[in-house]
DNA sequence: CGTGACCTTCAAAAGATTTTGAATGTTCAC
DNA sequence: GTGAACATTCAAAATCTTTTGAAGGTCACG
């Protein structure tokens, strides 16, 4: 039978999801096979399954580790290094984001400040020649940036939630989408 | 000077953060451009300021209005087009995000479930050979795949909560994380 | 120590993506 | 209608990314 096999679908499906969010196929693949193993593989038995060569394997699992979310173990009696994903999805989640994520606000929220400042004196250095024209330019500007802050500020916000160390509470989002004083529920309807 | 002018900067910010998203990084430049033009812009303009070629801000634009965040607008007595951008951030925000990451949920619980089946019949096939360990493996991998498949529903509830169409509430969002009785907190203590 | 098994590195090749611009459509003012 | 101006397409070229595998390093064991 030529039809792939449960646990490479469920890999592949992963590696997808992963390579959505900007990282490597591959290492969605990776930690994905490692994750339904019960026990740690080692390097060798990752190549073949997912057909990646030595190099990659090697290059992709140092990632996966710089990232926390795989950890090599000792097996006793065993000469090579074997691998084990680490299972806590939210604590990766958390750890990703946080790192990925907070650098990407940092510097985008620090380019778009730099941006408002320098209109400021663009703005003024235009001015000997069109004064009106010029400060309500740099103003609509200034007013579109701060818009723009306003939205890094929200983003801010978001990942500050979904990051809480593990504080994160499915029924509290559940509460704000369906939650207490909803029109049109009926409080007691359903408990799920 | 060679300092890059704070429009171009803005620009330059919004395409990395919209490239991290995983569009095309001169998707977020074009947009930036016309949302900080008080008029619309002809296409040539586009090409000029941020040095892309004809073909490039003629496709550029098109899928910027395929995803609604730039519209077509007639400038009387004008023969050309000129173009102006979406301002309304929730409204894109939304948009994208249902249109992209509600396929990605879709397909990814669509392969995840057909791994959890097709596990059971593999299973199946393998329980002449060794029916114990089989099993085990089985059950193992079948409740890890629900791992996964809960952090999907998880996944639709975040995007749910934020999609909900305008009536997404900062507010909800500050209140849980910071909000009432939260431990540890002077609530007067400070406003910023 | 020497040996063999394993792991890592890295430069070159393959592959994917983006960019270009000339050719081809399309549109509107006249 | 016609023509000039503009927009679009698309295949080739340039660029960026990924993948490979052989060379070299490391380590545990005898």
């Amino acid at each position: 039978m030529s039809e792939l096999p449960a646990v490479l679908r469920a890999c592949d499906a992963v590696g997808r999801v992963i390579e959505f969010w900007g990282f490597s196929r591959h290492l969605g693949r990776i930690w994905t096979l490692l994750y339904l193993s019960p026990e740690p593989l080692p390097a060798a038995e990752i190549q073949r399954q997912l057909a990646v060569s030595a190099g990659a394997a090697s290059m992709h699992l140092r990632e996966l580790q710089r990232w926390g979310v795989v950890r090599k173990v000792w097996v006793p009696g065993e000469r090579k290094d074997f691998y084990e994903a680490e299972t806590d999805l939210w604590k990766m989640v958390f750890r990703v984001m946080q790192e990925r994520e907070t650098k990407l606000l940092d510097e985008t929220e620090a380019a778009l400040q730099q941006s408002v400042e320098q209109l400021r004196s663009e703005a003024a250095q235009q001015a000997s020649s069109d004064p009106d024209t010029a400060a309500s330019l740099e103003a609509f500007r200034t007013e579109r940036l701060e818009g723009l802050l306003e939205f890094t500020r929200l983003g801010r916000m978001v990942l500050g939630m979904l990051v809480q160390d593990g504080g994160f509470d499915l029924r509290a989002i559940e509460s704000l989408l369906f939650g207490p004083g909803l029109p049109g529920s009926d409080a007691s309807a359903e408990d799920r």
